[in-house]
DNA sequence: TTTTTTAGTTGTAAAATACAACCAATGCAT
DNA sequence: ATGCATTGGTTGTATTTTACAACTAAAAAA
């Protein structure tokens, strides 16, 4: 019982670790496409969902990192004229950011070479499996961000 | 059919986001426990995994990083007395890490810390459904290393 | 009215990561 | 045996992501 357990938690660890591979080739610091890193199409991806705007602090809780973070990761889209920043009409602290022309061509561009990589790894699941896979990675997720949010004195 | 597969690209893509985000806490940045980060703990794991010793190159291939990286990542354990570096004997060129055996030490004691992190990830899950999601994600996983592996000229 | 919380920026700093360049050892083709 | 290509790994250089602390000002709560 205990040793089926044991060998559970490798295999999940192993999880872990297969995932945080292959998921790097999105990570990837160096430029990802049209000038942009995965991360910043990110943004103006969620943006883009959002009907073109969406405040700072919606993107930071969609990023799931710091404010800090958010601020430094939408500099550059706002420098090279993808995003512009846009007052709060109802908090004069906040910060709106708004996708421009511009932003929806790079969007547009970078979204049809992503698909082509999904599209990719859509055919390498076979048709039958691929509703269980999608269920079951969200799931995985859904344990992975449970356990995030626990209290923890360590990790 | 051409709607359907549109959205699927996206669930996809929302899969992608959705790990990262979740997985990010593992990748960061700050000092993640026993004063060593999680991509050491990978590290110390993998060499744990070959019976206490491992070469450069295959532990630069487990990882999927570039060579460069993995001396970096390899180096603060080096320096810490957690590893140590072994020529090899088939192979001038080559060097060998060797877990020291305070590596093994800081390597069972992280394992501990990172267990109960799994098995809240675990008890997440249903138990009918836990051998469908390690399938399904192993699977996920192979379809992405699947695409990484393909030429392209672009992302 | 006062205190607490929130929104976001900036300073500072660390870790991961890549590419180019390099040197030397090994493997391969002739 | 020789010459060329490939491999193993390091170092220089540089970028991106990321966080924490500190800060200011606005909004919310007491």
């Amino acid at each position: 019982m205990e040793e089926g357990y044991h060998q559970e938690d490798r295999t999940v660890f192993d999880l872990i670790k297969g995932l945080i591979k292959s998921l790097r080739l999105f990570q990837n610091e160096s430029v990802f496409c049209e000038n942009i890193t995965f991360v910043q199409f990110c943004i103006l991806d969620y943006i883009s969902s959002a009907e073109g705007q969406l405040g700072m602090s919606s993107l930071h809780s969609l990023l799931g990192v710091e404010k800090s973070t958010t601020t430094r990761l939408a500099a550059p889209l706002i420098k090279q004229n993808l995003l512009m920043r846009v007052a709060s009409s109802k908090d004069s602290r906040a910060v709106e950011l708004k996708m421009t022309r511009e932003g929806e061509k790079v969007h547009n561009a970078v979204w049809a070479c992503m698909k082509r990589f999904i599209e990719d790894c859509r055919q390498s699941i076979p048709d039958t499996d691929r509703k269980d896979v999608i269920s079951s990675v969200n799931m995985f997720i859904h344990s992975l961000e449970n356990c995030c949010r626990r209290d923890r004195n360590c990790c």
